[in-house]
DNA sequence: TTGAAAGCGCTAACAA
DNA sequence: TTGTTAGCGCTTTCAA
């Protein structure tokens, strides 16, 4: 497709029958000798070796693929083009993955199904041993495919609308529980909750959890939803603050923009953080948190535990386990100065 | 090495030879067919499509690349982490490929030599037809290899040591120069430029840039150096606001990190963005320069036009052309609040 | 201990 | 128009 002449100046990559030609043995000797099985003299099998230093010779994956039918290849496919929450994921399946003498192919498909499809079918075609679906958001998505029956597949901070998929998620309802707790612990009585809009998953179950936190010391919820912006934290907390209402003690935000928005618009009324109003974000992304001021307590989803988690599971799946259901991965929570307790509490992993 | 159990469930794929046994013809028929080359009656080639179809035919790149010796595959290497510059670029880059057919292996190095070799050994064994190196910042590298000769490499934000290389990067010193110029434009005078270390690159380059737009003017130059912060942003501005000498009354800062920075220490003293003082920062990154009160002015590196011409090029050089050298690609100004200049001069692309 | 040969799935040159 | 066959680079059985 992309050919246009077909004059190369690449030099051809040694084979294997290079090796034998140069070493004076025959090519199934060669190739025993390089696979380090079956009996052979240490003799040959030094000269053997040699050689192919010498020469550089490489093994052709294509070719060794194509007899073992099996590629060492897995394709990763996402629709979160700003990598905000893919990339550490990606990074840490990577590693797992190479680890195992395993490549990687990363596609976009950027939310569209046609194009999602080429890829697929691309993939396919290179025979890879395996998938793994990642998106920005984790709700559920249609079902990947079709695929060839047996390819393993993973869905990784996303799950698919079906019972025999495999998925890997963050425990956003824990994850919120262990924030609001932190600050029933740290004695706030009045916690309000602000977050983004509701059609996301990951809002709804960290409103589960922080409900469940509340119940437990028998406080009383509030939630509000709007964007996942900082501008919607500085709204909510000027209308929070601005009425006669009994002013909240504690703001426990959906994520770590709506945190930062939050924190400094506290700080523009002369509300001290944490001495009047106590913090906790979500995401634990630093270049918000870190920054604020004064930096802000976090729940982190430890995407890099999912992302190699995913690799572990892959890997499994690709020697024969077959593996289902969806799980939720803990997240742990980030101590910083939002909510005055000592960092040392801190069950950062 | 990762299989455990030779047992597979996995289906095997049908093969050119399934098709042409159920169509009733022969395999080197079956092939033409296939590939809608060389002259076939259309009523077998048709035939021969529907079977194909019907029994989920699709043929195996594997053998194809052994076939071709070019396996439609190119390598990326890259040692940003983070992603937050190598991903819109890889983004960009395999867009362009996909559309050409070829599929992008993602490799993470992270900084260590050990790993690099590493996974260039897999990319040479899988045969790769390019490959592209990638960065976190855009200084020089060590070239990457020993590759065989005439594998087609592409750098892009960052550079090789290296003459031969072929390189892609942001024009930080025209940026910078047209940062400048903006400010100088709107009647500023006495601007000062906040930055980096001075270990980067980027940080010498742009500060060419500033000065250039400065000697233009005839103005005088004021640089700090500090941390990619927004705490250095803060801490920059309460020191040259604090003094008896005369204040600024523009600022131009290395990153938006440091903008950010700037923007709310100003906003904590009182002083007007822009009425007394003009803010422009670089990079563009959208989460910072958009929730800042006023809006950040800053400067885009383009990098998906980036990663697009590299995937240009690297396309170009695989099939037979000679590239060298280092291209530096146009920036662009994107002016929101912070500067006092009306939105429709943006020459954003 | 070593060599010969079949075959992985596909393409392309040549024959029929 | 269709079939046959060699060969891409490698592994693996079977013979020598």
């Amino acid at each position: 497709m992309a050919a246009k002449k077909p004059i190369s100046t690449r030099a051809k990559a040694p084979t294997i029958r290079d090796v034998a030609r140069v070493a004076n043995v025959s090519i199934g000797t060669a190739s025993k000798a390089l696979n380090a099985n079956g009996r052979l003299s240490t003799d040959t099998r030094e000269k053997i070796k040699r050689v192919a230093l010498e020469i550089g010779y490489r093994p052709n994956d294509l070719a060794q693929s194509l007899h073992r039918s099996k590629s060492m290849t897995v394709g990763v496919i996402t629709n979160d083009s700003f990598g905000r929450f893919s990339f550490p994921i990606f990074e840490a399946l990577e590693e797992r993955l190479a680890a195992e003498g395993i490549a990687v192919f990363m596609c976009n498909a950027t939310d569209d199904p046609a194009r999602e499809r080429q890829h697929l079918d691309q993939l396919l075609g290179k025979r890879i041993d395996g998938i793994v679906v990642t998106a920005r958001r984790t709700d559920n998505r249609p079902p990947i495919g079709p695929l060839p029956v047996g390819l393993p597949v993973v869905y990784v901070f996303t799950h698919a609308d079906e019972d025999d998929a495999l998925s890997l998620l963050p425990d956003d309802e824990s994850g919120a529980f262990m924030a609001t707790q932190h600050l029933t612990a740290l004695g706030r009585k009045r916690i309000v909750h602000i977050t983004g809009p509701d059609r996301f998953e990951a809002v709804r179950l960290r409103i589960q959890g922080y409900r469940r936190a509340l119940k437990d010391q028998g406080l009383n919820e509030q939630i509000h939803h709007g964007p996942w912006s900082e501008a919607w934290g500085r709204q909510a907390v000027d209308k929070l603050f601005s009425g006669e209402a009994p002013k909240p003690d504690a703001l426990f935000c959906g994520n770590d923009q709506i945190a930062r928005g939050v924190v400094e618009a506290l700080r523009d009324l002369g509300i001290g953080v944490p001495r009047d109003v106590a913090v906790v974000g979500f995401d634990n992304w630093e270049v918000m948190t870190e920054a604020a001021r004064p930096p802000i307590t976090s729940i982190d989803m430890n995407l890099k535990a999912l992302g190699r988690e995913a690799g572990e599971r892959l890997i499994a799946m690709i020697s024969g386990q077959k593996i289902r259901g969806a799980k939720r991965m803990p997240c742990s929570l980030v101590i910083r100065k939002s909510c005055g307790a000592s960092a040392e509490n801190s069950s950062e992993v």
